[in-house]
DNA sequence: TAGATCAGCGCGT
DNA sequence: CTACGTGCTGATCTA
């Protein structure tokens, strides 16, 4: 870990979260605690008075969606939000990670192997599968995390694993087919839900489409997809039903992994990981609705997880049988990540897409990316 | 009053 | 009313 960095960039949060807090005391009329969502929600709706979005169990909802709306309402809102952003970087990277370097400068996580439903690993202490990467801000964290001196990172992925997956499992004719011409499976997806030529796909159908794949993973429904995108709930249902029109092998599975499930008691990944879901038989529809999402997506979640767990025994016997130095040192769910000279690299690269991407011959071909780099960031 | 637990939130795949 | 996790802070409960 560039540790000297870290507490730089740590020092930066403190000044723009302090900036924050002055601006949002200012509105407020007096200072609160804002990390407080009870003292928050009460200086925005009760004494600005602005209006209730949504509640929790305990009171208001103050959380980013609820924020979102309310921005054009009145100024301290953006500046919550801002401090939101800067607090959860501050406390949960910055200073958490700082307090887990080692003494030889190294972080190490521990993963536990035995704690999901649905077979992946976790990782605790600090938990390395969840350092930021979507924002630019965030992702300035990664650039922090380094390789020993003089060595680099090898940083390989694989490309749509779950939906490769559900493409294997439901046997769907169209979607395998997407995967094995090498077609971008969102844009694919799109040219058929919407009923274009691929190359007339706009980004937006392009994004919707995503987002329905996603969704389709996790068993949405009509009304959380057009919450997702914006849109209303009867697009949002259409684009379902052409969706599973389209791909009839995903409708046929969505239904018979759920009979199955409710016939046997449980579900079971490609190698056989089992996840019993007694929530099936529940009186309570909210209930039986969730284990059906459930049955759904625990053999698609956890068959890939299967596949990575296989590839990282594979990755490090090759790499030890090739006579590197090279070292796998973390998993990141659809990822693996060595630590290597800098001469080893493009082999070391080689063997870890070899692997992963032999792992277990499925109906569509698995495929990884890999690239090099001097940072966890650069490598990604 | 200190520690445990719950609640809300937000980060990742 | 979308799957799976970890961990932070504050509020509340408990011994």
């Amino acid at each position: 870990m560039d540790r000297n960095t870290l507490v730089s960039f740590g020092q930066m949060l403190t000044e723009r979260i302090a900036a924050c807090e002055q601006a949002i005391f200012g509105y407020a009329g007096g200072e609160f605690n804002i990390n407080s969502t009870k003292q928050l929600g009460e200086v925005l709706f009760e004494r600005l008075n602005l209006p209730p979005v949504k509640k929790t169990k305990t009171g208001y909802s103050t959380n980013a969606e609820v924020l979102e709306k309310l921005a054009d309402k009145h100024p301290m809102v953006r500046q919550v939000m801002e401090y939101r952003v800067l607090t959860k970087l501050k406390s949960t990277y910055a200073d958490g990670l700082l307090k887990v370097i080692g003494p030889d400068g190294r972080i190490r996580t521990t993963f536990q192997n035995l704690v999901t439903a649905t077979g992946r690993l976790s990782s605790t202490d600090p938990n390395l599968q969840n350092i930021p990467v979507r924002t630019e801000l965030g992702s300035e964290i990664r650039k922090m995390f380094v390789p020993r001196p003089g060595w680099v990172f090898v940083d390989a992925d694989y490309s749509q694993i779950e939906l490769r997956v559900l493409a294997h499992i439901a046997e769907d004719p169209l979607m395998q087919e997407a995967f094995r011409t090498g077609r971008d499976i969102h844009t694919a997806t799109a040219a058929q839900v919407f009923g274009v030529p691929p190359e007339e796909v706009t980004p937006l159908q392009r994004r919707h489409a995503k987002a329905v794949n996603f969704g389709i993973v996790y068993g949405i429904s009509e009304f959380s997809l057009a919450e997702d995108i914006g849109v209303s709930r009867y697009e949002a249902k259409a684009y379902i039903d052409s969706y599973l029109d389209r791909y009839a092998g995903v409708r046929a599975y969505m239904r018979e992994i759920v009979a199955e499930a409710k016939d046997r008691g449980y579900v079971t990944t490609l190698f056989g990981r089992r996840r019993y879901i007694p929530e099936l038989k529940s009186s309570n529809y909210n209930i039986r609705q969730g284990a059906e999402r459930i049955a759904l997506n625990t053999p698609i979640q956890g068959t890939a997880a299967d596949l990575i767990k296989l590839a990282m025994v594979r990755v490090d016997r090759a790499l030890e049988e090739a006579g590197l130095q090279a070292k796998l040192i973390l998993q990141v769910h659809d990822e693996l990540i060595v630590e290597c000279p800098p001469e080893e690299a493009e082999q070391v690269r080689a063997i870890v897409t070899g692997q992963m991407e032999s792992v277990a011959q499925l109906s569509v071909p698995l495929v990884a990316e890999a690239k090099v780099g001097r940072s966890w960031y650069e490598a990604k």
